[in-house]
DNA sequence: ATTATTTGATTTGTCTACATAATGTATTCA
DNA sequence: TGAATACATTATGTAGACAAATCAAATAAT
């Protein structure tokens, strides 16, 4: 019945399976949750199901109400707002910490991803750029080191999906990111804290400005 | 059976009466949830016990091990070092939007809260300055008005608690900690930005120094 | 004596069933 | 005809049982 490649409790590949169904939008913003419905049609149980809703309650992206069940959450221009403000605190911070954190490998690695951004760019591929556009962002992320923040880091950016034009889907933003990318880049590979820390938070100010 | 006027449900109240035993040490960092004896000693089923635990674990709490079962986590000095940085750009971040946000009527009630902080101080009644000093902090986020970045916050003060010595715990720091909420206040009331930032972030820095 | 293997006990993961609360509908009475 | 109350339906919250996997101990083999 279930191919299941049990290195994973069932909740969260459940998880993972609803989070893409609501990212997706075939479960949309506002929407209610049948956890029967979605069990049966998942092939499972209610348990493991109401499982992952409370997984995906604590990264935000489901509200649970007492005895209503469980709803999609709406993300609005004000959620969007405070968000913001959060990611360009923290992933400045970890832009900052990268500066001097960096081994050389890691900036030739940072180095050879914004590489590949840009040839995405110019091939006009959308998918490739938005992967190593995320793939840049964890990686000074990884760097920094800082585990706590960069689990903040995550739930946020999940939230951030649920809104229709997230910043990194805004295609007008394309040319305008790559510069933005450029400038954090090369404070790294300078290992100029401040300056990492700055483009860093303009990046992602300006990514907020996009989509309002 | 039960008692239950709950118009709650029940894995809340649950995670509720956990933390607290995580908290006063009962369930001391590093031992290992027995999910059966933990149902059993709150006269409930399983179900509602492994959902507290879940909710324990999204707010980083304990630490799920997939078919070992759920432990209290344990908080070295590096997830400390990386929890106050965190703390210090987000409640920085508060300060410096409640300098301007803040209602007359919201900066009286931060001025009386401190008032209260100063006689708590001076009569040594600890209890008291440890509730009123969270309660200066929340006001102050409350003010600035971020949900996103209140909840975060929260989740980071509970893990936090977990740490033997607990910053906020940290009785010779008293006096210093005091002078730091003198500043932070006097900025406050002067809608001075900067000034309120920046004596929150010292404030936290100065925290993370007395834990360690 | 030390290492490998197998068996048994314990515990987690999952399922099914029941209890309870909330919502919507129908019936009755004013 | 309209409103209020009782009833039925539906979905959530909780319990308890079953199955699968891990850990520990005892036995076997080298």
């Amino acid at each position: 019945m279930n191919t299941k490649l049990n290195n994973r409790p069932l909740y969260e590949d459940v998880a993972d399976r609803l989070r893409e169904q609501i990212f997706s939008k075939q479960l949309p913003p506002g929407s209610w949750l049948d956890e029967q419905n979605l069990a049966d049609q998942f092939g499972i149980s209610r348990t493991p199901m109401r499982e992952a809703i409370k997984v995906l309650a604590s990264e935000g992206l489901i509200t649970i109400k007492m005895r209503r069940g469980a709803y999609v959450t709406e993300v609005v221009r004000r959620d969007l707002e405070q968000i913001f403000t959060i990611l360009s605190l923290l992933e400045g911070q970890a832009a900052k910490e990268a500066a001097t954190k960096a081994t050389e490998a890691e900036l030739n690695l940072l180095d050879h991803l914004h590489h590949r951004l840009e040839t995405a760019a110019a091939d006009r591929d959308m998918e490739q750029f938005f992967e190593i556009n995320v793939k840049f962002h964890e990686l000074i992320q990884e760097i920094a080191g800082n585990r706590w923040m960069n689990g903040v880091i995550a739930d946020l950016r999940k939230v951030l999906k649920l809104h229709r034009r997230d910043s990194l889907t805004s295609t007008g933003r394309l040319q305008n990111s790559l510069v933005e990318h450029r400038e954090i880049l090369r404070a790294l590979l300078q290992r100029d804290e401040m300056a990492a820390e700055s483009a860093m938070r303009i990046h992602l100010a300006n990514g907020l400005e996009a989509v309002r």
